[in-house]
DNA sequence: AATGAATATATGATTATTCGCATATTTAGC
DNA sequence: GCTAAATATGCGAATAATCATATATTCATT
């Protein structure tokens, strides 16, 4: 029961566009690691997170100090198919971030597919 | 060469995503058959679709008095199948717009497949 | 319990969008 | 050429979104 305008509204934003991207293909990331990707500051990005996490499109999970933003599962297919198309599609809008992001628990970063 | 911030930020208003899904539904549309669609003032829709053209979204054609307009040609295939499928998955956002259609050329409105 | 790192939120200022209204433009029919 | 219908645009007012800064909270470490 997510409204097309108020999912297209979160995602006509730089910041949460990029940020939703880069957890669409990273499974998980937290303030800090978006915080780097971005170059954007703290309260700016967790500003933005609270917004995605209030419209249900993300969910967050505390780990320690630390906490992580992922798509929530309840998310309607048709979103999560045109995050997946846009994030496929559109590989040079996010480049830059992704070269930036380094993830604090030493995993990996994760590569498009493709 | 459509960047997905700027797609998103012309699908983020309700007159805007309206009009585009209701075009993206029949083919084309001209300026009053969405003016008594979503029942909104000649300025407001045109101003819109102006917007949208602008944004390299849609295209316009002249006909006689009216000014028809579709999706551009040159539009992404991702962004294509984003409206696709926008369109598919929230036929009740777009239901009461659709009753309201009427069509000027006597053309039959185009129902949702499936 | 004190400190520091990570995150969240409150607030006022700034900026961007949208709106209504008035007016201009284009075309068809007479 | 005049009028009416359809569409486009200019402009100031109203509304909404975003931002930076300051401060609060939460948790791990000592």
């Amino acid at each position: 029961m997510l409204n097309p305008l108020l999912f297209y509204k979160a995602l006509a934003d730089d910041t949460r566009l990029k940020s939703l991207l880069l957890i669409t293909e990273q499974q998980e990331l937290c303030v800090c690691e978006l915080m780097t990707a971005l170059d954007q500051s703290q309260p700016k990005i967790s500003r933005h997170l609270a917004q995605l996490r209030k419209a249900n499109i993300l969910q967050d999970r505390r780990s320690g100090q630390w906490v992580f933003y992922s798509l929530h599962p309840a998310l309607p297919a048709w979103a999560n198919q045109v995050l997946q198309q846009t994030l496929l599609a559109n590989q040079s809008y996010l480049a830059p971030c992704r070269q930036q992001l380094t993830l604090v628990s030493g995993r990996p970063v994760e590569q498009a597919c493709c």
